[in-house]
RNA sequence: GCCCGGGUGGUGAAAUUGGUAGACACAAGGGACUUAAAAUCCCUCGGAGGCAACUCCAUGCGGGUUCAAGUCCCGCCCCGGGCACCA
């Protein structure tokens, strides 16, 4: 054995073992209660990034305690391996996409396993193969049979040069990033999940998930956006047509003064055919983007129409406008507007001389100014006849009434939440197994048929995806009439993949639809651990995807992921490391210098899981210097003798206190890594832990085991951190067979008993002394104490006793005056 | 623009339920060892004042609640994530 720290050597000997007694091999039959532990599959875009070694390191630490604890852990690892990135590579270089990608994950594979994670690999499989997307291909029949797929047109953005779809991260300032050709909206016929059907559970379900941070939820509620509504009927002046709008505050309706529609909207194309101003206006507002952050912080613009509609309450006829913040996507692409009582609609209102109306009242004694901005909040109404002195709440159930009476409107419970658009003009993705028959229309893949497999030997010519020009590809006999049709060459949004891959992991090589019994062994996930970019949209669909597959009879729970860690993201001259260029934040390089050990425990240091930080290496020296500490105590300990079975009851004070900071650091790190999941204050511990060691000198046998105790400890509890240096090190220190098979460390609470107690004495709140108080003493005999303390005395001196404070075991505060 | 986070020494951070602000590290400075360097070990290390004991100031900014506020409340500023075709 070397006395010197070789990671190398050190991290080489734990992984041989590690492999050989194949110790992450997860099985159904394994001891203990299951454990599934996962980290969000990376896409395969090259090489890990420091993103990547801090998401995989956290979840390698959750899991390897989990299995000191006991369980039966299960962490697999794959490849979210479809996407943009290998096409562009494909584009630029002229590398197949599959080949690429196939490459990455060769690459990426090795640099996991370099750095020690305890995965199954047994379990892995790529996103990209025929074998894994034949299932979600199956499914998506399923859900066509059922309903919960269909066909309608929806908004891209059209880079007029190249002739393609581009998504919005390809468009810059307005512009296609290749082409520089400003980008249009253009509409296409896509293909839809219904997941607006699943609105009400995905949101109700979150009350019940207590492993998932408030935030996640608070944001997943705001995105799905419930609200209580009424729809209310327009008929439009001179067309058999009624324009239907939503809103949240009908109370308002005898305000509203015009109703605003989106350029897409029938009636905007109906008025654009004969007014060349409206027309040139709807050409505008298609030099957009999709992007809805774009459109929320566009200039308000709009044009009138000479179309009207009828009030459905007063009669009075009310302008149709066209408006560019009037979204297709959202409602029935049409609002009411009541500029009186809504910021946006008064700013527009203002704008183009529109009436303002106020009919809502500030209650009691408050007031409100129109000309200065619109009055938002509930009140009491005015100038709405029959409704006039009602309150808002009293207004809206008066008013919905009123309009269900006349059959001009209905109460209705209306999300945010937009069906989910599946469809994607690219190559490197699922084929969407669907065929176009002339005669007989769309018509599914017959499910024998399955899977469409995507030809991966391709040449891109210009951007376009090579499946449009593909003959082999696109010639089929139509599955109804047997007439020659052409597949459909739209593929599947990666996210589709990502939505149930955790399912896949259960069951790998399933045969039978999708998934079979094993995933109710595993699922759900215990564990999930990802970045925070993932809150909404992965996390969303993810649930989503598994009601669907619940519905479907595959899998038995309701919700996949039980407890959720959500990352801060690890930042690179600011920005977002999967987003920055260069290879700053290479880890191999690191790996090569400072080994896995060194890497993994620098990076559980930065930061807390939660926290994004930008990543430096200033760590790695610190991380370093502390293994090989240990690795050196360790050695000297063993050469001078374990000593004997521990005796605690004839210690002395100083190896007490060793011994009680041993037990201390057990139940704190123990709290940190399993309550808290935070774990850059166990690696402190620890540290605190050696460093107490470092300064222990034992005498005689007894104090001997007392060190062999706390070093014992010391590796345990950083080992699911440092898992190959502890594991070279666990015979050193008298342990029997490999560490990966130890439990965690047991708790001794009479070690933790302290006789004296500090006490930390305030007076009006500044700290003024502290003082050594036995710790069975009274409240009178602590406040006593605290009292004849030097510094506390000359503070209270000459003053009167207004309060006193005792806080147990901490604090005494006395305000004086 | 909307939703969700965050802001503490020169740096990364700690402070778990409102109870000692800065644990544990990095960097820096000083010292020991060495022919020298590296490595290692020891000491100092938020700011100001003071010989010292101590005192005052300090957790983005401005208010507030409380015996006590980094922590709770109100109003701002700045930074990050998401906004439905990046993954």
């Amino acid at each position: 054995m070397n006395a010197v720290y070789h990671p190398p050597t050190v991290e080489s000997q734990a992984q041989e073992y590690w492999n050989d007694h194949e110790s992450f091999r997860a099985t159904e039959s394994g001891e203990g209660e299951k454990f599934y532990c996962l980290a969000m599959f990376p896409y395969p875009s090259g090489r890990l990034h420091m993103g990547h070694v801090r998401c995989y390191t956290l979840a390698d630490v959750i899991g390897r305690y989990h299995r000191l604890k006991g369980y039966n852990v299960m962490q697999p690892m794959g490849w979210d391996a479809f996407g943009l990135p290998a096409e562009n590579a494909a584009i630029k270089n002229g590398i197949p996409p599959a080949t690429w990608t196939k490459d990455n994950i060769a690459y990426m594979r090795g640099q996991m396993q370099r750095l020690g994670f305890g995965i199954d690999w047994s379990r892995e499989f790529a996103t990209c193969d025929p074998e894994y997307y034949h299932w979600e291909q199956w499914l998506f029949i399923k859900l066509y049979e059922k309903g919960l797929v269909y066909r309608k047109n929806a908004v891209v953005n059209w880079d007029p040069v190249d002739q393609t779809v581009l998504a919005n991260e390809q468009v810059v300032d307005g512009r296609g990033w290749r082409s520089g050709a400003v980008v249009e909206r253009r509409e296409m016929a896509q293909w839809f999940l219904k997941i607006t059907d699943y609105a009400e559970e995905l949101l109700n379900e979150l009350d019940k998930m207590t492993g998932w941070p408030e935030s996640v939820k608070s944001m997943q509620r705001n995105w799905i956006g419930q609200s209580q509504g009424v729809e209310i009927d327009f008929a439009v002046n001179g067309r058999d047509d009624v324009l239907t709008v939503f809103t949240t505050r009908p109370d308002t309706l005898l305000g509203a003064t015009y109703v605003a529609v989106a350029a897409e909207h029938p009636l905007a194309e109906a008025a654009a055919a004969v007014d060349a101003e409206v027309a040139a206006f709807v050409e505008t507002c298609k030099q957009a983007t999709t992007a809805e952050a774009d459109l929320a912080t566009m200039e308000k613009a709009g044009v009138a129409t000479a179309l009207t509609v009828k009030h459905p309450l007063t009669g009075a006829d009310l302008p149709v406008w066209v408006a560019n913040f009037v979204l297709m996507e959202y409602g029935s692409g049409a609002v009411m507007s009541v500029p009186g009582h809504d910021q946006r609609d008064w700013e527009f209102a203002r704008k183009y001389d529109i009436p303002v109306v106020q009919v809502i009242a500030p209650e009691g004694d408050d007031d409100c100014d129109l000309e200065e901005a619109a009055f938002t909040e509930p009140g009491v109404l005015v100038n709405s006849g029959e409704f006039d002195g009602l309150t808002s709440a009293a207004a809206f159930d008066g008013i919905a009434d009123a309009l269900a009476a006349k059959s001009a409107g209905r109460r209705v419970t209306n999300y945010r939440l937009r069906d989910w658009g599946v469809s994607r003009q690219r190559y490197w993705g699922c084929p969407i197994p669907m065929i176009h028959c002339e005669h007989c229309g769309v018509v599914p893949v017959p499910e024998q048929d399955l899977p469409v497999v995507l030809p991966t030997e391709v040449q891109f010519e210009g951007v376009r995806s090579p499946l449009t020009t593909m003959e082999s590809f696109l010639q089929v006999d139509c599955p109804e009439c047997g007439a020659p049709a052409r597949r459909e060459t739209d593929t599947f949004d990666t996210f589709m993949e990502s939505s149930w891959y955790y399912a896949r992991f259960a069951c790998p090589d399933a045969n039978e639809p999708m998934v079979d019994d094993r995933v109710n062994f595993w699922a759900p996930v215990n564990h999930y651990v990802g970045g925070i970019e993932h809150a909404i949209l992965h996390l969303l669909y993810a649930r989503f995807y598994f009601k669907l597959m619940r519905d479907e009879g595959l899998v038995d729970a309701d919700e996949p992921f039980t407890d959720l860690l959500m990352l801060g993201m690890v930042l690179q001259d600011g920005k977002k490391m999967s987003k920055s260029a260069g290879d700053a934040g290479d880890p191999q390089k690191l790996l090569d210098k400072y080994g896995a050990d060194t890497v993994r425990t620098a990076m559980m240091m930065a930061a807390p899981p939660h926290q994004s930080f930008e990543w430096g290496e200033a760590q790695l020296e610190g991380a370093l210097r502390f293994l090989k500490r240990l690795w050196s105590m360790v050695h000297e300990h063993a050469v001078g003798g374990l000593g004997g079975a521990l005796n605690p009851a004839a210690l002395g004070e100083t190896a007490a206190e060793v011994r009680r900071k041993t037990h201390e650091t057990i139940a704190r790190a123990d709290d940190d890594l399993g309550r808290r999941v935070q774990f850059n204050t166990v690696v402190s511990a620890v540290m605190e832990l050696t460093n107490a060691l470092s300064r222990f000198d034992p005498a005689d046998d007894n104090e001997r085991a007392v060190m062999t105790e706390g070093l014992r400890t010391a590796l345990l509890v950083i080992s699911p951190i440092a898992p190959h240096l502890t594991h070279v090190l666990w015979p050193m220190v008298g342990g029997e067979g490999a560490l990966i098979e130890q439990g965690w460390p047991e708790l001794d609470e009479s070690a933790l008993a302290q006789a004296v107690i500090e006490y930390v004495v305030q007076v009006n709140g500044k700290v003024r002394g502290k003082i050594e108080v036995p710790a069975d003493a009274e409240q009178g005999v602590v406040l006593d104490l605290a009292k004849a303390a030097d510094n506390v005395a000359r503070h209270m001196d000459g003053k009167a006793v207004v309060k006193e404070i005792v806080v147990p075991n901490k604090l005494v505060n006395i305000v004086v005056r």
